[in-house]
RNA sequence: GCGCCUGUAGCUCAGCUGGAUAGAGCGCCGGGCUUCGAACCCGUAGGCCGCAGGUUCGAAUCCUGCCAGGCGCGCCA
């Protein structure tokens, strides 16, 4: 609908310039906006005010001279004025909003469908755990934002892939070997050491006896059964991930082996690709980047002494691959303690030709667990932290996806697993979801009397003319524009706060009819009642369209 | 010390990327079910948008400097 009003707005300005009220200068970035405040109107433009500093005019008369001119060639436009110190404020015509319902009905959930991405595809990377260990409640947030971004986008047209990447070449699984098998060895013998930098955790012993169950570890050399411990570890540890995300209702495409990076001689072709640019320097025995040339504090080590080659080179070599690729964009989504290594992949990038910009880092800050008004606090080291497969158990994957994305990203988030854990209105995923639930109802009530949507909405349409009717209808119409805006602003938390806006504009009308019969959906007067069962109909799809972008069921009973 | 993030109602947070009288949920206080689901609705109170400057028609939003909190500053991953 905003495209529609911009639309109107080009077509006034151009008719403005031609008849000499405006000078000709090229149209400036300007905003569309739901007002807050009612009597502001349907949509309000700074048009004019944005065109007051170009045109050496003050607002409030070029406001007039576009009002004057206003070019509605579709007729959609009640009323226009302007307002405050120049906002263009419109009303549009209900005959407009009632037949965009009937649209959303028609179309059903592919109405918000948008061609915003057409033609460019994107890379979402996010989780990448080690697999050395279960999954966190950082990940899960990861997790929760990367899966509702990326669906999101996949609806406004973008090609898309989701990708794992897995770390799964350094020394950290060596240390997972040797931590699974010194559990083992303590079995028998309680005086064996465990490594400094060892996993902690449960899980560690369990991996020990299953792993010597499946494989005699007696007849092998304490050598060859860490190695034997590290690799079956790493299987068993991935696979764990995949299920704990499966069950979260996350699936990836590409699931990326650092170990490949390594053995298909890729980490080695980038290396001499940087040499050839002349970004590479040896010192004190190790190979080194310039980074600092692209902004870095300082350069970094690609290659240690000892022959080794960094985590970070392995960095450089998988995101040059995912450019090759043929990625227009790229999205990583990071915990907020390797904010970091944003400026230094994005140096090295820039030393392989490649704009910095083209690779967009969304940090996740921390979690924080409340659990009897107290903190759960955790210590990878010491092994102890809630896992999420934990969290999904005890309180659900709906009230997870959906509290994980309640805050932006940016900002650290409290989880209350109390609150979460309850089924009234502290709960902002059970009011959404109960919105859905009572539409279904009301169907079911209608189908009970023999009703149901008419088979020309045109003819009944009509019948809608309570404002609480309308303004439900304008609240669905947001929907298609917030949609392009997330993909836009990469702010897949909005979605949360609009879909609470919208069961609450259901619930507020709904409520209408238990003061007053006559305003309710299946009432006296059956061409009224199915007028309203488009209206039910369609929010009741903007719902169901909105909770499966988050990951959420859109439950029929509860 | 340097870098990134955060600071908005008692609490947890939004604030459409610079707009009009700053919003929501919870909590407090008060009200609403005899037929579509009360897991709901309606109302009251509650604000130096961390502080101080600056930019302009206009700032919670942009810039500078402080203050407070979180995270990070390895030839670890």
């Amino acid at each position: 609908m905003k495209a529609k009003i911009a639309r109107i707005l080009e077509n006034t300005y151009e008719a403005c310039v031609k008849e000499g009220d405006l000078d000709a200068n090229p149209l400036p970035q300007y905003v569309i906006e739901v007002p807050n405040r009612a009597e502001h109107g349907h949509y309000a433009a700074n048009l004019a005010m944005a065109l007051a500093s170009i045109q050496k005019r003050p607002p409030r008369k070029i406001a007039d001279a576009l009002l004057s001119r206003l070019a509605d060639a579709e007729g959609i436009i009640e009323r226009a004025e302007v307002a405050g110190p120049g906002f263009l404020n419109f009303w549009v015509r209900d005959q407009v909003w009632r037949s965009f319902l009937i649209h959303v009905v028609e179309e059903g959930e592919k109405f918000s469908a948008s061609t915003l991405g057409k033609g460019n595809k994107i890379l979402v990377e996010f989780v990448s755990a080690n697999p050395t260990g279960p999954l966190h409640l950082g990940h899960g947030r990861g997790a929760a934002l990367g899966d509702t971004l990326s669906r999101i986008l996949e609806h406004c047209g973008y090609e898309l892939v989701r990708e794992f990447y897995i770390n799964d070449a350094g020394r950290q699984v060596r240390l997972l070997g040797e931590s699974i098998y010194s559990r083992w060895r303590q079995s028998r013998d309680p005086e064996y050491p465990f490594p400094d930098e060892g996993y902690h955790g449960q899980y560690i012993s369990e991996l020990a006896q299953r792993i010597s169950n499946e494989t005699d570890l007696e007849s092998l050399s304490e050598e060859e059964a860490i190695a034997l411990c590290a690799d079956r570890g790493k299987e068993i540890m991935l696979q764990e991930i995949r299920e704990d995300l499966k069950n979260f209702g996350v699936e990836f495409d590409v699931w990326f082996s650092e170990l490949e990076l390594h053995k298909s001689g890729l980490l080695q072709e980038t290396l001499r690709l940087l040499q050839s640019r002349g970004y590479l320097y040896e010192k004190d025995g190790a190979l080194w980047i310039k980074t600092t040339e692209f902004g870095d504090d300082k350069d970094r080590v690609v290659r240690k002494k000892d022959g080794e080659y960094t985590y970070f080179a392995s960095d450089i070599s998988y995101h040059l691959h995912k450019k090759r690729r043929g990625f227009d964009k790229a999205i990583n989504i990071w915990g907020a303690d390797h904010h970091g290594y944003v400026n230094r992949v994005k140096a090295a990038l820039e030393a392989q030709g490649i704009d910095g910009q083209w690779l967009h880092v969304l940090l996740i800050q921390l979690v924080k667990l409340w659990k009897g008004g107290q903190e759960i606090k955790m210590s990878k080291r010491a092994g102890q932290y809630v896992t999420l497969r934990e969290l999904v158990e005890e309180v659900g994957r709906d009230a997870v996806r959906f509290l994980f994305l309640t805050k932006n990203h940016d900002s650290p988030l409290d989880f209350d697993i109390d609150m979460a854990k309850k089924r009234d209105p502290n709960n902002p995923v059970y009011y959404v979801q109960y919105a859905h639930a009572r539409i279904c109802s009301i169907f079911r009530k209608a189908q009970e009397e023999s009703l149901a949507l008419p088979s020309q909405p045109q003819e009944v349409v009509n019948r809608l003319e309570l404002p609480q009717e309308l303004e439900l209808i304008r609240i669905m119409a947001q929907y298609p524009d917030l949609l392009e805006e997330i993909s836009k602003a990469l702010e897949p938390h909005r979605l949360t706060y609009y879909l609470t806006e919208l069961a609450s504009a259901f619930h507020r009308y709904f409520n209408l009819g238990t003061k007053d019969p006559a305003c309710r959906v299946v009432c006296q007067d059956p061409k009224l009642t199915q007028a309203r069962l488009l209206l039910a109909q369609g929010a009741r799809t903007v719902l169901a369209s909105g909770l499966g972008l988050l990951g959420v069921g859109a439950p029929e009973r509860m």
